[in-house]
DNA sequence: ACCGATAACGCAAAGGTTTGCGCAATTGTG
DNA sequence: CACAATTGCGCAAACCTTTGCGTTATCGGT
């Protein structure tokens, strides 16, 4: 039932006839223990394979070198790079790195970030849910001490460090390179709009036809309830089957626009001839679909190194009562062979 | 620099006037507590906030209700899928879940794993490096009394508790289809094959042609370093420029396959009709390719619950010193339009 | 030979919680 | 009214480590 017990501090230090403090020095090479005690207590350390405790150090310092991070979902290559970057960044600084998903519940989230507070983690990342409206706990988390910096999905109505993506700029160049490219029928398909990157999406859209003097059609426009590749042929299929034209597709990522792509296929119509694409994240696989997928970029890893980062400034900076810091990376389109070609 | 003072159970004691073992009897309402204390020493502790300190508790009871996860790389949908699969699994037993990737490097398992037990996690489940061919870190950690489940990539040294797939199986199902199609020349990009499930995959389709009777054409087999698209690109372009016949190929992963597909197309061969190609894992994402892309399923969510699972009955069942539980999970051949139909 | 300095180490507290045991007071019983 | 039983609560240990401060002993200097 029991674990096994491991060697502590005091177990040496009976076994020697010292104290324990003085095996702790020992072991940390303070200036006043003598050599003589130093190798006597560090040969039974290495030979009862003696390990600290890091909860009892924990409850002593007050911080557990854990720090948290909270994601809707973990499977999808967006925030698993994320997560990627986070890692690196703060397993390179000493820290562990505790991983939660909300799986889009806010429930769930209220109460992972609960645990959190609980096992006194030391900091959170956190990327809020679809329905998270009220900060409550992030609030409480404040107040148990641990720092918080909010990525890809921002909460207008709470003050933090952001590290956000500028989606709507990545939306209007994508947008923007269909209408130059003399798409005039733009389908969007968007996300679940309570999702602020994705509104930011659909208004680079819209904006992008504004700037453009093309006249937006709202019967172009889906809205999606999820954002995967179903969601992306329950989108296409409506919007075909009202019979409209169109001939170019954003959509909301790529996972939605490679379902579209399928059902353009099963249409008979060509793309980019007929129908233009292009999709957001440029996930791996798009540039080996076929055609390759025209996408946009975003410097996913570095979300989570720089999260990450800036997380890490507030342990080092306890002092330093600077303004919350607010980070906006620029994404980049990357033009493939589902859309057409600039005219030379 | 310190965090917050947190309430703790001898704040309110001594606002009370009470002793802190009154509080924390009256908290878990102990019977022999009166009701008069109990209603004032919850009132205090909902007003103040009080939560207790899981630090000082894992110190009391030895145990963190914590359990550790550690894969090559979270990125990607495979090893994504199969932590969703145990974070939901651990969470409804109450436990959390930290998340560790190794990325392929043996040195970074190790101090992985020496991190996990110092922070005396409860329990680990694991999926070794492909350089994991000494086992020391793991008896350490089973030493410092945590179980230990090793899942989709077997040891076939080391003795532990096994989730795997039978690879083997899938890949024989995979090849033998191949060849019933009328496949005679059929490819094999490997990954690393020092990667179990992937020397299973190599062995599924040697054997599949011994049992059918074709004669293998080593020349027809390459061993690629990596498993992701560009060493499939690698892999088949080495394959065709030494000119030799193939009809078809079957990757070591999804990610191998859509890089081969890419170059078969744009050297001009048609797929299925030219060459046949099958994959491996059954991303998400192989559906909607074109053509859609033939893979081996496999059970994935469930390999993350089964792997949880036998992990947490260490935990209810200590006394039960049953042998190690070998589980191994059936995967399916999923046949799309990569390759061809079976004739009538 | 004595004093002061310094080297080497021990004591105890702190961090937060649980729990067995013991003590006091209150109630009930004979 | 006295004694027993019960109720309500506090003490202190245990979990493990670090660290400020106090203690001892040794050594050199005068």
């Amino acid at each position: 039932m029991q674990r096994p017990k491991q060697t502590t501090i005091v177990d040496i230090a009976s076994q020697l006839g010292v104290s324990p403090s003085t095996v702790s020095r020992a072991l940390h090479n303070h200036p006043s223990i003598s050599e003589e005690t130093k190798r006597k207590v560090l040969a039974l350390a290495e030979q009862s394979s003696y390990q600290p405790n890091l909860l009892a150090l924990s409850l002593l310092n007050k911080r557990t070198g854990i720090i948290g991070i909270v994601v809707p979902e973990i499977t999808g290559y967006f925030f698993a790079t994320v997560i990627s970057g986070v890692q690196d960044m703060v397993s390179s600084a000493g820290y562990k790195l505790i991983i939660c998903q909300s799986n889009e519940s806010f429930e769930e989230e209220k109460k992972l970030l609960q645990d959190m507070a609980l096992l006194r983690v030391d900091g959170v990342l956190i990327s809020p849910t679809r329905d998270t409206h009220t900060f409550d706990h992030f609030h409480k988390l404040r107040a148990a001490g641990a720092p918080l910096v909010i990525f890809d999905r921002d909460c207008p109505q709470f003050e933090a460090d952001k590290v956000l993506v500028d989606s709507y700029d990545g939306a209007y160049q994508a947008v923007e390179y269909l209408i130059k490219t003399g798409c005039k029928h733009i389908a969007h398909i968007s996300g679940p709009i309570s999702i602020p990157t994705f509104k930011q999406r659909l208004d680079g859209y819209l904006n992008a036809h504004y700037d453009n003097n093309i006249p937006i059609r709202s019967e172009l426009i889906v809205y999606s309830d999820g954002f995967v590749s179903d969601d992306g042929v329950k989108a296409i299929t409506q919007l075909m089957n009202r019979n409209d034209h169109l001939d170019a597709v954003f959509a909301v990522d790529d996972a939605v626009a490679i379902g579209a792509m399928r059902i353009i296929r099963e249409r008979g119509l060509r793309i980019p001839e007929d129908i233009s694409i292009v999709g957001f994240d440029d996930e791996p696989y798009a540039y080996f679909f076929n055609p390759s997928l025209s996408s946009v970029w975003q410097p996913v890893y570095e979300l989570g190194m720089l999260s990450a980062k800036i997380l890490l400034d507030h342990f080092t900076n306890r002092g330093a009562k600077k303004s919350y810091r607010y980070e906006i990376l620029k994404p980049e389109l990357v033009i493939r062979d589902s859309s057409r070609q600039m005219p030379l």
